[in-house]
RNA sequence: GCCCCCGUAGCUCAGUGGAUAGAGCGGUACUCCGACGAAGUUACAGGUCCCGGGUUCGAAUCCCGGCGGGGGCACCA
């Protein structure tokens, strides 16, 4: 506590580390693990990153789930704030490598557990930096109990789940074309794929056709004839580098022009592959020219069609991103776009371009590394999926999960109900390494939760796969691998499932979907009864708030200038449930607000003490008023301001439980300026003062008051001041300050218990006191009409 | 291509069937008075509620069609 005549400003950096340091000492935030879970209230945090440092959307979402954390803390649940990070393979692995680089080695050079280890010493330095950030907006998570989603317990779960789905044969081993990154140098989901337009040439080349068969009758003798009297197709593509692994040319089997092409055989070009003619029903008749080329290895289109066509797969793109030996001698070695620059030169040497023309489309980026996906065909471990969606579709379809705002839940159905199977295998270092083994002589696949001795098969010696799993694999099992999951754990018990997820939308498909579909599977659980899905905070121009932009605002700048409580406030005022601009206002705002009710405090406070003859404080309560049973009224402006009270305690339990978090800010900030502040403290102040009420005209305040007197229809009734009701005007006044303190304190806690410390002498902390309730016997509606009149009255 | 969201005061946003459409910030004027001066109070100004049609006694709000902006999904060479 600091005295609070020293100073008339309320001190967020001098307060802050003073306060939080008692919140984490006081044991509020650690739970013990007792009870059931539908008497607790938990959330899990959605694990951070350690690579990452705290941006706005940390400190919206921080700032959101320390307002539900705290509410229902107050209202006496058993809450528990889960709290950890995530490994983050590809985001760690590349820091870590850059890191190395700048050391002069490498990844390599350190070899797979020298480079593990190198991680983990990292992740000890830098692992904790978001940890320590988010004690600065105030959230109260369980610090004593920081998970990781790579600590031995969780990686116990992550194996069970994988062995378990494996042996139900929701997880398999396929050669499938997959997204490859040459960036991260691993395959990665569709998930973590983003479209770019792109302007490409799109180049008609033509094939010829084997002499016999069919002739190729095209319509009104449109067919095209080449010089070899076996006639031609021509195709469109704008990868004309992939034509080195065409294995097919397409066409349509209702298309009158070229059906009968079909059976035939083509030449490709430059290589002298023969291509059958087949007739598929993908190939679009009005596209291009009507006929396809088919690279099964290079084209997830094309592979499909090859699959059903037993096509042969050509692979000529390496996982290096090079055209490989396949791709014949004169192109192997040659990054993609140099082959597309030497094929297209040579094919133009034949003369076998007919056509150029300018081409906008949408071509695929990774998300993690951001260099263009390299489809191709891939050894990797895939999981099923229709089976485990149907479940958590409908759970969100009945309501046991409740997804708010409720717009994304048709766009979470949507996604389920049309999902594919998932890549889940990372060619990475960094991550839950696979929990299978193949046998070095006969190939057997083992899949068990520890390595086995030998290979059942044939005795030979197993060896694990190289390949760790998806992140999100692990993170989908988050609620319930951070309680001890698959152990029976008394905190699994008292906290699982979780109460809600909070989140922006962008890993709803990721993250929240999966888990629900995790949670179901392995505990017969949803993991959380309700999913909030929080605003996106875009910078003040509309852009995207992003680091590489320019456009990022840093959250703990803004802490430092403003105060924590300003940034909570700021940021839960401007959020919504779209999509925002950073609104530097509604930060101000906040910050005017904490200094208010600390100047309103600090006045009431010390007027109190003096009017009793005390010059200093504590003036507690239940120290001016021993046994004190609840405020006794005796102006009309305190009935209002009672009546008042009780409006704005109803109005912000309900709005938090609604998830309406910017008017519950901004209507405790209405409350507290335009009620509290401007007409109940200023028309008390003569009273305070120990001027008789409804005295003389004395300019200020008093006049104020006076008028407000004149204005009432009581105005006549005015009574001599005596001592009884000043102590009930101190009662009143102290009543409703600490009802508006607790009430505030989920959305602004520094200032509300610092604050609390001069308002209650038990020394104990608002953060574990009860929160307000709407005592409905002191809602006086006479009182409202008539100082809303009397407010009328003086304003005009 | 399909789907979703948004368009209200100078700015950021509330309001989503009922009266003269609101707030904060900004602007102007005032105040200098007993907590708060990188402050407080009060007042004033400021709006074809994107456009056009429709439903209704009544539309910013519901419906249809545009225009503009944002986002998601999708394998179209």
């Amino acid at each position: 506590m600091h005295p609070l005549e020293d100073t008339t400003r309320f001190e967020p950096a001098e307060v802050e580390p003073r306060i939080f340091a008692r919140w984490l000492d006081s044991g509020l935030f650690h739970p013990e693990p007792e009870g059931e879970a539908g008497e607790s209230y938990s959330i899990a945090i959605p694990p951070p990153n350690i690579t990452g440092s705290l941006h706005m959307g940390h400190a919206l979402n921080g700032s959101i789930q320390d307002v539900l954390i705290r509410r229902h803390r107050m209202a006496g649940r058993r809450t528990k704030w889960i709290l950890g990070t995530d490994h983050a393979g590809i985001a760690t692995q590349a820091q870590v490598e850059r890191a190395l680089r700048a050391e002069g080695t490498s990844r390599q050079e350190l070899g797979r557990e020298g480079f593990e280890r190198r991680v983990w010493e990292w992740r000890e330095h830098y692992g904790h930096t978001i940890v320590e950030q988010l004690k600065r907006i105030g959230a109260s998570c369980d610090y004593a109990e920081e998970r990781f989603t790579l600590d031995d317990a969780y990686h116990r779960a992550v194996v069970e789940v994988f062995v378990a789905l494996y042996h139900q044969g929701l997880i398999y081993r396929d050669r499938y074309i997959v997204n490859w990154d040459p960036g991260s140098h691993s395959a990665i989901s569709d998930l973590e794929v983003e479209q770019r337009r792109e302007r490409d040439t799109l180049y008609s080349i033509r094939y010829d056709l084997v002499e016999g068969g069919a002739a190729c009758q095209g319509p009104a003798g449109r067919a095209p004839r080449a010089s070899d009297g076996g006639g031609s197709v021509t195709i469109a593509t704008v990868r004309p580098e992939t034509m080195l692994g065409d294995t097919a040319v397409a066409v349509h089997p209702d298309d009158e022009r070229y059906r009968a092409l079909a059976g035939r055989t083509a030449i490709l070009p430059l290589v002298g592959r023969h291509l059958p003619v087949i007739a598929d029903d993908y190939v679009r008749m009005e596209f291009g020219t009507g006929q396809l080329k088919v690279t099964p290895a290079h084209d997830p289109n094309d592979f499909e069609i090859g699959r059903r066509h037993d096509l042969e797969q050509v692979s000529v793109i390496g996982e290096d991103g090079r055209m490989s030996a396949e791709a014949g001698e004169r192109f192997a070695g040659m990054t993609v776009m140099d082959a597309r620059a030497a094929v297209v030169e040579a094919l133009r040497g034949e003369g076998r371009i007919v056509a150029e023309e300018e081409y906008e489309h949408e071509v695929p980026y990774s998300h993690r590394s951001g260099e263009r996906i390299e489809p191709l065909i891939s050894l990797q471990w895939f999981m099923h999926m229709n089976e485990l969606a149907a479940p958590a579709i409908d759970a969100v379809r009945d309501g046991r999960v409740r997804i708010v705002p409720d717009n994304h839940r048709r766009v979470y159905l949507e996604w389920m109900e049309n999902i594919r199977p998932w890549c889940i295998s990372r060619q990475l270092w960094w991550g839950h390494r696979l929990p299978v083994y193949y046998c070095a002589t006969c190939g057997h696949v083992h899949v068990a939760a520890s390595a086995p001795e030998r290979c059942a098969q044939c005795g030979g010696e197993p060896r694990q796969d190289e390949d760790v799993l998806d992140t999100w694999f692990s993170s989908a099992l988050w609620p319930f691998a951070t309680l001890g999951w698959p152990q029976h754990t008394p905190q699994l018990r008292a906290f699982y499932p979780t109460s809600v997820l909070s989140t922006a939308r962008d890993i709803l498909f990721l993250w929240v979907a999966r888990m629900i579909m995790m949670g179901l599977r392995f505990t017969g659980e949803v993991p959380f009864a309700e999913v909030y899905i929080h605003s996106v905070i875009q910078a003040p121009d509309g852009r995207r708030m992003s680091k590489s932009l320019g456009t990022g605002i840093d959250p703990l700048d803004e802490i430092d200038r403003h105060g924590a409580d300003a940034v909570r406030f700021g940021l839960l005022a401007m959020s919504s449930s779209q999509d925002v601009r950073y609104s530097a206002e509604k930060v101000r705002q906040g910050q005017a607000l904490a200094n208010k009710l600390f100047n309103a405090t600090r006045f009431a406070l010390l007027r109190i003490a003096s009017m009793r003859g005390s010059p200093t404080h504590p003036v507690a309560l239940d120290a001016i008023e021993p046994g004190w049973a609840g405020p006794r009224p005796r102006a009309i402006e305190d009935r209002w301001i009672l009546s008042r009270l009780q409006e704005i305690v109803a109005d912000t339990a309900a709005r938090i439980d609604d998830y309406d978090f910017s008017h519950a800010a901004l209507g405790l900030y209405d409350f507290v300026y335009a009620e509290l502040c401007d007409w109940y403290l200023e028309i008390v102040k003569p009273r305070l003062a120990g001027e008789p009420r409804g005295g003389a005209a004395q300019g200020g305040a008093g006049d104020r008051e006076a008028r407000v007197r004149t204005g009432s229809a009581n105005a006549n009734q005015a009574a001599s001041v005596e001592r009884n009701d000043r102590e009930a005007l101190a009662a009143t006044l102290l009543y409703v300050l600490r009802t508006t303190v607790a009430l505030a304190h989920p959305v602004i806690p520094f200032v509300t218990e610092e604050l609390w410390s001069h308002l209650d002498s038990s020394g104990g902390l608002l953060a574990g006191c009860p929160y307000p309730r709407a005592d409905t016997s002191l809602i006086d509606r006479d009182a409202e009409i008539e100082l809303e009149r009397a407010i009328e009255a003086v304003a005009l």
